[in-house]
RNA sequence: GUGCCCGUAGCUCAAUCGGAUAGAGCACCAGCCUUCUAAGCUGGGGGUUACAGGUUCGAUUCCUGUCGGGCACGCCA
């Protein structure tokens, strides 16, 4: 990436502007360098609107600035010319030279064309998914699952260390609903029926689990049906009432009549779903490098600690009964609870020791991919974070909406604890993986998802994924019918390509490792999906005006490195959004 | 009711911390396969960027208000 014949053209002509700007003796040094892609080929390749930036301090009107800044401007040997235009934009024309070379720069590169190290090593930690484990995942956690797996991939790229994080909620409220679903469909394989609260998880999952526990151990956690109904109200014996009452009686009874089984039951249901879930991902392309644990924060004393901790610094407070926390001190609607009356601590409690813990462990940059609907929890947890002297602008929410699914054109429901979902593995299966890691970053994460199910599962022609695998199994396919050494092609010479399509191509492909790193910057993963389909777009449309294989050798070598290196880009941006790149369709 | 997010072509969405004539895909219309994959290409119509003001050389972008939509407002997770 450093070496002098590729340079980062960007990076480069920003050392020439800042030199003229010194050179001109402007008085705020401090001004930002920008330089852009201009849109229009009559534009050049880049412009700078640092004219415009310095005429106010400078006294003088944009064009005279800009007049001034070109006379100052070192030379560079990848310029064509240099003009002044509109209001006072400098536009630079690269010579054709400067954008052929970058084709030998991709077929070196290969695989690291479009990694950078702008990151330089930082450490940081994207926490995403981290459903509960009490279901499988469904198309809503598969969202964040492609975007928090794409954006950790373009953040490596750019030279950023990442950890992947699935934070397991195994200590709460949910995981006992789980426990007592599953035993209450296990006593049914006992032909002991007590009725099934509506609130409980309905999913045919619970009752497979229930099977293998029943398989396993026969009879062994049966117990007496009035000891399980045991201060309950007489009528819910006959109907499925279900408030959250009922169902905590319910899990009380449960941890009361099997003691030490109930734990064996409740790691059984746990460990099945983070298994369902781990395998889920993995076949989706997406894996953890740590699978961090509720419970290990209280096991270890680190929910008790933070607590105390906030305590010791006046952030804590007592009102019936609770412990509060003042979060209205750091922009909060109202002060939160961290201990229930009843001694318990909340959820909160435990997610601000875990996030003190992800600084502990020495991450520079923390970034959690939330759904939109979590959005009003923000303000506590950067709170909390604030309280215990840590900087808040080190975690970044990155809201995440949710997918909204069609099924015939009407909205599908979407409840899991109802049981009617659509599962992820479902969407998988009936689409494949790639559409649907291609499909889920097609747009901002912060838009809603319109997600057509239909049209997702008719594999027709539609869906975009398509475009940009196609245009990669075509330039396979030429390849292959060439009679040559595709590594020979470093060295043809690039002089040949001069046509305005082909010059824009060389252009698409320099762009490539901005993208990326743009992409990093702005937590966008989204911009790949957009430059993929724009340089397919290219592609395709060379491929149907020009001809590769033809005659004249030097002019055929040209252009087979040309689309060799537009081949190795396209896989390079497919993997980053773990699409595969198929050399035959 | 309060807070946050959003409103761009018929539909789904882009637009690089404020830049030049707001761009794609789908749909619609008209064309292109005896030539490297037609899952492709070429051309065409489509817009007061919800509305009204403000800030400045310049606003889809920033500020205020109105209208419309989503989400959140638990000693749930």
């Amino acid at each position: 990436m450093n070496s002098s014949a590729h340079p980062h053209f960007k990076t480069h002509f920003a050392e020439l502007f800042r030199a003229a700007a010194n050179a001109i003796a402007t008085p705020d040094a401090n001004v930002r360098i920008e330089l852009t892609r201009t849109k229009q080929a009559s534009h050049g390749d880049y412009s700078c609107n640092l004219a415009m930036q310095l005429a106010k301090p400078l006294h003088k009107n944009p064009r005279e600035v800009a007049g001034l800044l070109i006379d100052a401007l070192p030379a560079s040997p990848y310029l064509e010319k240099v003009e002044i235009a509109g209001a006072g934009f400098i536009n630079l024309f690269l010579k054709h030279s400067a954008k052929q070379q970058c084709v030998h720069q991709v077929l070196q590169s290969k695989e690291m064309f479009g990694h950078s190290d702008s990151g330089q090593g930082k450490k940081i930690q994207v926490e995403f998914v981290s459903a509960n484990p009490t279901g499988p995942l469904h198309v809503g956690h598969g969202r964040g699952a492609a975007i928090g797996a794409s954006l950790s991939s373009v953040l490596t790229a750019a030279g950023f260390n990442v950890s992947r994080e699935f934070y397991v909620n195994d200590a709460g409220r949910q995981m006992d609903i789980l426990t007592l679903s599953t035993w209450l469909r296990y006593l049914e394989l006992n032909d002991i029926h007590i009725p099934f609260p509506q609130n409980a998880y309905q999913g045919d999952y619970v009752k497979s689990m229930a099977r293998l526990i029943h398989q396993a151990h026969a009879e062994r956690y049966v117990h007496h049906p009035e000891l399980v109904l045991d201060g309950l109200p007489v009528t819910v014996l006959e109907t499925v009432v279900s408030t959250d009452e009922h169902l905590d009686l319910l899990i009380a009874n449960a941890k009361k009549v099997l003691g030490q089984d109930y734990a064996y039951i409740h790691n059984f249901v746990l460990t099945e779903q983070l298994g369902d879930c781990r395998n889920d991902l993995m076949e989706f392309g997406v894996e953890f490098d740590t699978w961090f644990s509720e419970q290990s924060l209280y096991d270890n004393g680190s929910v008790a600690r933070t607590i105390q901790l906030l305590n010791d610094k006046k952030y804590l407070y007592e009102q019936d009964g609770a412990i509060w926390f003042r979060s209205t001190d750091f922009g909060d609607e109202k002060d939160r609870v961290v201990q229930r009356e009843n001694g318990q601590f909340t959820y909160f409690a435990s997610d601000i020791a875990y996030h003190l813990n992800k600084f502990e462990r020495g991450y520079e940059q923390v970034i959690n991919i939330w759904g939109a609907d979590h959005h009003g929890y923000i303000p506590r947890v950067k709170g909390a974070l604030q309280a215990l002297g840590l900087d808040p602008a080190k975690l970044e929410i990155a809201l995440v909406q949710f997918a909204v699914l069609y099924r015939d054109g009407k909205k599908a429901p979407m409840s899991t604890r109802s049981g009617e979902f659509v599962t992820l593995r479902e969407l998988r299966e009936e689409v494949g993986k790639d559409a649907a890691r291609f499909f889920y970053v097609m747009r901002k994460s912060d838009q809603h998802l319109d997600f057509d199910l239909d049209l997702a599962k008719s594999q027709s022609n539609e869906n975009p994924v398509y475009y940009v695998q196609y245009a990669h199994a075509r330039v396979c396919s030429v390849l292959a019918q060439w009679d040559g050494d595709a590594a020979d092609l470093i060295e043809a010479d690039m002089a040949a390509l001069s046509s305005p399509a082909e010059l824009a191509l060389l252009q698409k492909l320099i762009d490539f490792p901005d993208t990326v790193e743009m992409a990093a910057k702005e937590f966008s993963p989204h911009l790949i999906a957009f430059y993929l389909r724009e340089l397919a777009s290219e592609f395709h449309s060379y491929y149907n005006s020009t001809r590769f294989l033809v005659p004249e050798i030097a002019l055929q070598h040209a252009r087979l490195a040309l689309i060799a290196a537009i081949r190795q880009v396209l896989k390079n941006g497919m993997t980053l959004l773990g699409v595969s790149a198929p050399d035959k369709m």
